[in-house]
DNA sequence: CCGGGGCATTGACTCCAGTCAGTGAGTGAC
DNA sequence: GTCACTCACTGACTGGAGTCAATGCCCCGG
């Protein structure tokens, strides 16, 4: 099913394209200084390029390096005994993935590209003597870790209360936003996921899945053509997902706060 | 709805119960050493007593301070637009309160107790100062969000993909495990709180929740006298919430690896 | 070229959980 | 004592989402 196993994926040693590359574009919960940048830089020398469909890591994996998407998506996700995948987040240029496993040993959920994808790795004993180097790093990942778990609960809050519709506008909202971080467009989207992972993501049917981006189209907010939507009326979706304004935005608004 | 408001409530100050007190009981990523005790001691000397219902603090209130609970039960929550409560989580003796609302300004939700319940409180100054002097204990911070992290991976995976009746036997076993935790009978538990509030956290109504209890009740996995619950089958019960052995578990299994 | 496979969509049917309604027990105010 | 209120439980009904099935599209390989 996931060509490309594991650890092994093309590990380009000493990439030196890491010095100009995405690390400044890491999801902010304050920008990292010049300082931090440097030395984040110096240690994520090791990066890999992942196939569509590739594996990153797989549940059970022992935890040995922090993951940074420099470019692309990955899912993390679980499968459960009827072989259906249970998505558990997307991550975008910038993101850590899964910066949360480094409390455990072994990954409790598998990584894969959705598209081809760029990586940077940082072992975890390098990550070890970056954080004591510089104890702001570790603040840092506090602040990263806090903010997906603040997104985390958002995202229980959909589960728990929110129609098949709902539920889409809030995802394709939160979608919206993360392209608006990478200087996209917030209105036309090409979604890098099939209907088959959101519908894992959202815990609905493949079937829902589709019939909610029908209904979101006869109402006139969306305009879906195979994986490129364009959202029409943001307004009109931000009250179908009445919930919360947008995915994340909570985390994300005003300025930053350290510990 | 909420008797004794707020911040207000009856702040001990210098309350030297604390030096006996659950600090040391705090739900462990990995164990505090005594300095990090002895310090964690003697910054979090004002306390408070929470009467049921009281409200530690409600969505919208600057984040001043870091809670921990030092006995008895809180739940913390959103209210919907219909006046309906959504239960993030529930924290029980030794555990920090929405550890992870130190990533913002404003907290994003309300904190109540659910029984009689007494609060450790350290002030963010005095957070700051002592992640500085004690850069171990930023770890420690570290560690305890992912943790919460992991586990609220666990809980949308229960939102998404388990019916009634599994949900409540998770929710049974994650409360046996919190109560092992203290020392309390793994399969008697007396519930602090109501039909209700489990509703709001497992995504189900109220009749919904009852109707499991009875169904649980009836297939002789447990026994239920109202807020009384007894674990008659354990294993039948695990069987029913197949995705996770029991809530959290993942986070807890092992040994605790540092970043 | 055609066949196989995955993806997306749509329809028909089923069923679980939500809603509405009613009951009884317990508690607190007066 | 009564009244009002909350909590827990149960029944009847409804509806939204899951399931099963069929279709069309596209891509890849032989």
């Amino acid at each position: 099913m996931l060509n490309n196993a594991g650890q092994g994926a093309v590990l380009t040693e000493s990439n030196r394209a890491c010095e100009a590359c995405a690390l400044k574009n890491l999801r902010l919960p304050r920008p990292l200084n010049p300082r931090e940048l440097e030395l984040l830089d110096q240690r994520a020398k090791a990066s890999a390029v992942l196939d569509e469909g590739a594996t990153l890591f797989s549940q059970g994996d022992s935890v040995n390096s922090v993951y940074i998407v420099r470019g692309g998506a990955v899912k993390t996700f679980v499968t459960d005994r009827n072989g259906k995948e249970d998505i558990i987040g997307f991550f975008f240029t910038g993101d850590f993935i899964a910066l949360e496993s480094l409390a455990c040993n072994l990954y409790s959920m598998s990584c894969a590209a959705l598209t081809k994808t760029y990586i940077c790795k940082i072992s975890r004993a390098d990550m070890q003597a970056l954080t004591h180097e510089l104890p702001s790093l570790e603040e840092y990942l506090f602040l990263s870790v806090s903010e997906e778990l603040l997104g985390s609960h958002q995202l229980s809050q959909i589960l728990r209360q929110l129609s098949a519709d709902e539920r889409l506008s809030s995802f394709l909202l939160f979608l919206a936003h993360a392209n608006e971080r990478h200087k996209l467009s917030g209105t036309d989207l090409a979604l890098p996921m099939s209907r088959r992972e959101i519908a894992g993501y959202l815990g609905l049917a493949v079937e829902t899945v589709s019939r909610a981006f029908s209904r979101l189209q006869e109402k006139q907010l969306i305009a879906v053509n195979d994986r490129n939507v364009t959202l029409l009326d943001i307004e009109g979706l931000r009250a179908q997902s009445h919930c919360c304004q947008s995915y994340r935005d909570w985390t994300f608004s005003s300025e930053k706060p350290g510990i």
